[in-house]
DNA sequence: TCTGGGGTCCTAGGACCC
DNA sequence: TCTGGGGTCCTAGGACCC
């Protein structure tokens, strides 16, 4: 069968240009949340050499140099392009899988390979259509072969935007003798040092291998690649995921922090933030681990990470509940005489809400009849009032230990005129600013 | 001075059982 | 001195991804 990965081109930098096309041809760079680090570049940031990744105060010479222009991530407006964007690419194909963020992996049976390029070329123009974002495609019989042919789709402008991979064992062959190891899907640099060590050192190496051999030195991970890389599919195009697995809220300091109380605030907000998504999937969680961590880089600063998990019996979506094991975590957790740096609230073993057992009167976790209640009140007066303006007092007022994210392109989502035309596309959801 | 955040899957090893 | 052989389940941590 055939199968794609639509990955839209600089997505963050994309959408930014999206709303103010003054910036065409401008070199654009994002930032991370705290305005830490660049994890968007447009293509001509590219060519300045800014590399992905790079702390922002590594650069901001370079920046300043060349006139980038400079901006906090907005993931809010991010998410709302990547709405229209999977709407747009769902149309065009019987199965859909929504990937990430700026990915998408879609199926078609009975598509002849001979037409794939042109169906290619297609989606890529709808979309840019439709939502103002360049999309890349790469196109073959398994997705580690698709994200294989997307990347060089990018890289390469001589296919405008499109590569197919030949199902006939030469023209693969002659394609994956240009991928080297390291940059196979799936291989990092754990993996592609054994595979090296094992005198595999492209993607045609891999494929050609004996998979018994490459199952011995690197498991089923990596005899699945290889028999992607041949062709032979391991991973079908699934639209739907299933109910996930954990939820995570961490988020650094925006300096260093000791205090306990601080600490607890910003645990408490975590907190708060996990339960709240908990319940936008309609969740419960059986368990919490909260995290705390010293700033790695200061290697002049005694360095300690706390773990420390609490069950919650019976499992929730309360706030409140939430709230105070993640209190109960951290005052474990936390030791005296260091600097954080970093916080973060795990929730785990999640099931739907709707079909825990109630609890039985007089062991304990009674259930609170006003908590449903409550907590659907709270996360309505959040969704028309923006994100925490409705939250536990435990969260904090002076919350100096907040980040920045002071470069904001100032686009809003109530502000829907700046969003392009998209008379095609449902009209996204609405959402606030984080 | 300043260094992101949120996931999934697999494996190894220990506890425990028959 | 010699000291079974499987299983399963769980967890921590590694590896990788976007």
């Amino acid at each position: 069968m055939l199968r794609a990965l639509a990955d839209c081109n600089n997505f963050y930098a994309s959408c930014e240009r999206v709303l103010d096309p003054s910036l065409v041809g401008v070199p654009i760079v994002v930032l991370s949340n705290n305005d830490g680090c660049v994890i968007a570049r447009s293509s001509e940031a590219k060519a300045l050499g800014i590399p992905m990744g790079a702390p922002y105060f590594e650069v901001r010479r370079t920046c300043e140099a060349h006139g980038v222009r400079i901006f906090s991530s907005n993931f809010a407006v991010y998410g709302d392009f990547s709405e229209r964007v999977m709407t747009a690419l769902a149309e065009h194909a019987r199965d859909f899988e929504a990937y990430s963020v700026d990915e998408a992996f879609l199926g078609f049976p009975d598509m002849p390979d001979a037409d794939a390029r042109a169906l290619g070329l297609r989606i890529r123009a709808d979309v840019l259509k439709r939502t103002g974002i360049p999309v890349s495609l790469g196109m073959a019989a398994t997705k580690v072969l698709c994200k294989l042919a997307n990347e060089r789709a990018k890289s390469d402008r001589s296919h405008e935007g499109v590569l197919v991979v030949p199902s006939d064992v030469d023209g693969r062959t002659a394609f994956l003798r240009t991928v080297g190891i390291e940059d196979v899907w799936g291989v990092g640099p754990g993996l592609a040092a054994r595979m090296r060590s094992h005198g595999l050192l492209t993607a045609a190496d891999l494929a050609a291998a004996d998979p018994g051999l490459v199952r011995g030195f690197s498991g089923v991970v990596g005899e699945r690649i290889a028999l992607e890389l041949r062709g032979t599919a391991c991973h079908e195009v699934v639209e739907d995921a299933g109910p996930r697995k954990s939820v995570m809220v961490s988020r650094s300091f925006g300096r260093g922090v000791s205090d306990l109380d601080e600490l607890a605030e910003a645990v408490a907000a975590h907190a708060a933030r996990a339960a709240e998504k908990l319940r936008e999937d309609g969740l419960v969680a059986a368990s919490l681990t909260v995290f705390i961590r010293t700033n790695k880089h200061r290697s002049d600063q005694a360095q300690y990470r706390g773990d420390e998990s609490e069950p919650l019996d019976p499992p929730t979506d309360d706030a409140r509940a939430i709230c105070a094991a993640a209190a109960r975590a951290l005052a474990r957790a936390r030791r005296e005489g260091y600097v954080y740096k970093r916080a973060g609230v795990l929730l785990h073993d999640l099931t739907p809400a709707d079909v825990v057992q109630p609890a039985l009167p007089g062991l304990g976790g009674e259930a609170d009849p006003g908590k449903d209640r409550l907590m659907k009140a709270v996360d309505a007066l959040n969704r028309r009032l923006g994100r925490e303006a409705v939250r536990p007092a435990s969260t904090g007022f002076e919350r100096a230990w907040k980040g920045k994210s002071e470069l904001k392109s100032g686009a809003s989502l109530n502000d829907p005129e700046r969003l392009p035309k998209a008379k095609d596309v449902p009209k996204p959801r609405i959402r606030f600013h984080e």
